[in-house]
DNA sequence: AAAAGTTTGTTTTAAATTTGACAGTGTTAA
DNA sequence: TTAACACTGTCAAATTTAAAACAAACTTTT
């Protein structure tokens, strides 16, 4: 699958890239080569090259790149440079555990409001952000300008209310819920199921156990 | 990568197989062909039949797959046909997210205990699952035979904490702190970085407003 | 019981991804 | 200022992954 001409795997390798020369920014490093990333990551040198030059050449040739500007860079390609307003809609544990997590904001990832059917938490406060009904998503998704919805809730009611999200102007959807969702063209939806990761894991072990 | 022969790409495949096989089942359908499961899971019929074809002939020429039947063969490739105790390590609230969703154990995923170092949330009681403190863990390993620890920590305390986790014998870790995880062999790690993920929901939202 | 129709398992072909190689460019040291 | 060195960007080769094609096996219909 393609988007703009980068595959979704070079895609999906950029957030590993940031996060590990943020980490060389934070330790006070100024400029790496392909070669020294490649041992930090434990990928090959020619990878990383290529990757990067997907969009744009942004090392020097016999220096190497510069730590803080690779980082800025992919920080704009991945949007990290603006701020994202984000619902949860669904908001048990899980909802809850996202909204608690001071992190995404450092990121540019705002959660603005959080919503629940359940009128038994509705009025509750989590970090300052109050959980709604849904009847009141709609209104508040085009008034504070959301861009993003956090979907914690059981696949039964998952589908449907995408739908609803969409409607209203949501324009990605970050899907905890167990059930692929069917939306328009245009709409982002990135999957987390975890269940099926635990699986995978629980998978690893079996086989190793079979050898 | 490849274990047992079998790709990491095929491997990443079996859940979603096993969930769709799950509803069908639910529904009540008791047979379907490649070509129908392609239809509704919306890949090719090839790689279902490739795909499955890496573990066994499940199927039957002019017949297909006899749902129930493949169900439980994945179901038990996935190693979900056996118990797996876990304990939660690092109680905050992800943690307490994932020992609050019984749908695990509905899978053969048991937590048995969860532990934290914040002396205000030890003895707190989660579900029936009480927060015991760092140093109990070790002991609550060996004694209650626990073979997964889901690592819901923040990342400076992940890479020393999963080290002693292994030498208590833990197998697998189900790492959802940022941080890449340097374990023996043998030792499986399933990574779940959020972070990431929402940078990728992120960076497909930014392409596209670019078209 | 035979013929027509399905559908798998498997082989072949095609596409995508990763790795390796190296010319050319800029850096550093003398 | 020049020579030795380091490293990128990019092209080519190798590997992996996915799709298409088809013979063989089973099912269903007549």
């Amino acid at each position: 699958m393609i988007k703009n001409g980068i595959s979704t795997a070079v895609v999906k390798r950029l957030p590993r890239y940031y996060r590990y020369l943020g980490e060389l920014m934070e330790a006070g490093t100024e400029r790496i080569s392909s070669g020294e990333l490649s041992k930090l990551m434990n990928v090959t040198a020619s990878q990383i090259r290529q990757d990067l030059n997907n969009f744009g050449g942004f090392g020097q040739q016999g220096y190497g790149y510069n730590v803080e500007y690779l980082y800025n860079e992919i920080g704009r390609l991945l949007g990290v440079d603006r701020r994202h307003n984000i619902i949860v809609v669904g908001s048990g544990h899980l909802g809850q555990a996202i909204a608690n997590y001071t992190n995404f904001e450092r990121r540019g990832f705002i959660v603005k409001g959080m919503f629940d059917k359940n009128p038994d938490i509705i009025g509750r406060n989590v970090r300052g952000i109050k959980i709604m009904g849904m009847e009141e998503i709609g209104d508040f998704i085009k008034k504070n300008k959301i861009e993003i919805a956090a979907l914690t809730l059981p696949k039964q009611q998952a589908p449907e209310i995408a739908e609803n999200l969409v409607a209203y102007g949501i324009k990605g959807i970050w899907n905890f819920a167990h059930v692929d969702l069917k939306l328009p063209k245009g709409i982002v939806v990135e999957n987390v199921h975890l269940s099926e990761s635990l699986m995978r894991l629980s998978y690893n072990l079996t086989t190793r156990d079979e050898k």
